[in-house]
RNA sequence: GUGGGUGUAGCUCAGUGGUAGAGCACUGGAUUGUGGCUCCGGGUGUCGCGGGUUCAAUUCCCGUCACUCACCCCA
């Protein structure tokens, strides 16, 4: 077989899927319950919508992008993340002019190319969220109350909440000044990404995992000693909410984020885990308050987060086996398999989920397969129940056994069930 | 992008310079229409690919590809 799943991507199959929607409806149930309603956007993006928002000397968008020429001249970007069509639409449907405020959340797949590890890959899923025109800041309180809430509702007990704040415009020019000052002097012991990251990007010497690097940056001035009043005000506002909430939180001066679009808040959620390995960032997310002005729309701040699920997947704690179907049904002779697949259709009607092996094969395999599907009910119909209007309705659960009219199959089921 | 590890049955892996095994899974049976446990039986492999050494390579050497882990980056 030399055709193969394109590197970094993954099939995922039957086996695994219960996880996945345990997880994705969880996280539905969750924001529901806060008013986010879900919005879809297309996998494909006009390359410049990344360009811009996530900003030109990241490493997403300098290395990681998956970007080719449609047929004709314009540059398409498989989405690499999902805040930008989210703005996107939003300005293009001006969303603003029906709501004072806009939630929404989005779950789809995501394209990086970068080499794959651990719980990283080429194509990996998201699960986000999105506030367009609230400027907190209790909603950012909020919003991180509610990832934490998300979190814990799939199991995930060993996590740290990482807080920061980066300001607005003002004081990151500020700071950016004021950095770029205390890491003139050290700029030959840096490392070559850093020494690049000066001139393009120096908020980002703070987050490098190089130990000299991060020497130096441990004792660089603090992004929050350069925040104006009015960002103060709302970082203090922010932790204040969060300790009325009762949310655990550490303020990081060093969190960063490797997208250029954040303003003010901060924050991430970090699995500490066994078997998370370097991919420990469950979920990062921020405020982004001039990403959607700067799109052409109305000046609307906005905060949002996404999460990695094949990471939290991996840091779920495993579920309890369980069948995908309710009933199995038994031909005992090879005469009645019709009969019997009238049977599987009336107990479907009856909203069963109901299988059988039409194959037919012995009483004894057929129930051996029951068996291994963990299906708690088999049915059995021979040709003694056909006459007498019967089936024999086995609890493979209880070892019980009942003859029941037929009429009355359905609700026995739902009744055993439901016990 | 850098470095390490591994490639043998569907899965997890053992093994040998003379073309290969276990467990699981799948499947048949242990008297007439009853699962899980047990017992007996069955099929399955271009031993990743290419080249080299050799009378002979799955086993040794080189290359290559794939997967994987770490660094990095991020979700």
């Amino acid at each position: 077989m030399n055709l193969r799943a394109v590197k970094g991507m993954k099939d995922i199959l039957p086996d695994e899927i219960s996880k996945w929607h345990r997880l994705e409806s969880a996280f539905r149930q969750r924001v529901e319950g806060y008013g986010f309603r879900e919005a879809r956007f297309p996998i494909v993006e006009p390359t410049a919508l990344f360009v811009r928002s996530i900003g030109e000397t990241t490493d997403i968008v300098e290395k990681e992008m998956y970007t080719f020429t449609d047929r004709g001249d314009k540059s398409l970007t498989l989405r690499p993340e999902g805040t930008a069509s989210s703005v996107r639409a939003f300005v293009q449907h001006s969303v603003q002019a029906r709501e004072p405020v806009t939630k929404w959340y989005y779950v789809g797949p995501m394209y990086r190319r970068e080499r794959p590890a651990k719980g990283r890959y080429r194509q990996f899923y998201q699960a986000g969220i999105e506030v367009f025109g609230d400027p907190g800041p209790f909603i950012d309180a909020e919003v991180i109350d509610m990832v934490v809430g998300v979190i814990s509702t799939l199991g995930i007990t060993e996590v740290e909440v990482l807080v920061n704040s980066i300001g607005g415009p003002e004081a990151r020019e500020n700071y950016r000044v004021a950095l770029l000052a205390y890491l003139a002097p050290y700029r030959a012991e840096l490392c070559a990404d850093c020494q690049r990251r000066v001139d393009a990007n120096p908020l980002r010497v703070l987050d490098c995992k190089v130990p000299r690097c991060a020497e130096i940056a441990a004792d660089a001035p603090s992004i929050l000693k350069h925040l104006t009043d009015d960002d103060r005000a709302h970082f203090d506002g922010l932790q204040e909410t969060l300790t009325i909430l009762g949310t655990p939180y550490r303020v990081d001066g060093s969190l960063v984020r490797g997208l250029d679009y954040y303003t003010r808040t901060l924050f991430e959620v970090l699995g500490k885990g066994e078997g998370l390995g370097a991919q420990n960032a469950l979920l990062g997310g921020g405020r982004y308050d001039q990403m959607v002005k700067s799109f052409g729309g109305p000046d609307t701040p906005a905060i949002g987060f996404a999460m990695g699920l094949e990471r939290l997947l991996m840091a779920m704690p495993e579920s309890e086996p369980d069948s995908h179907v309710d009933v199995f049904i038994v031909a005992a002779q090879a005469g009645v398999r019709g009969e019997a697949t009238l049977l599987g259709r009336e107990l479907r009607d009856a909203g069963l989920r109901v299988e059988s092996d039409l194959r037919g094969g012995s009483l004894k395999s057929q129930l051996r397969r029951a068996d291994k599907i963990n299906t708690r009910i088999a049915m059995i119909l021979g040709e003694e129940e056909v006459e007498e209007g019967v089936v024999q309705l086995k609890d493979l659960q209880n070892k019980t056994q009942d003859k029941v009219p037929r009429a009355e199959a359905a609700q026995r089921v739902h009744a055993l069930l439901s016990e």
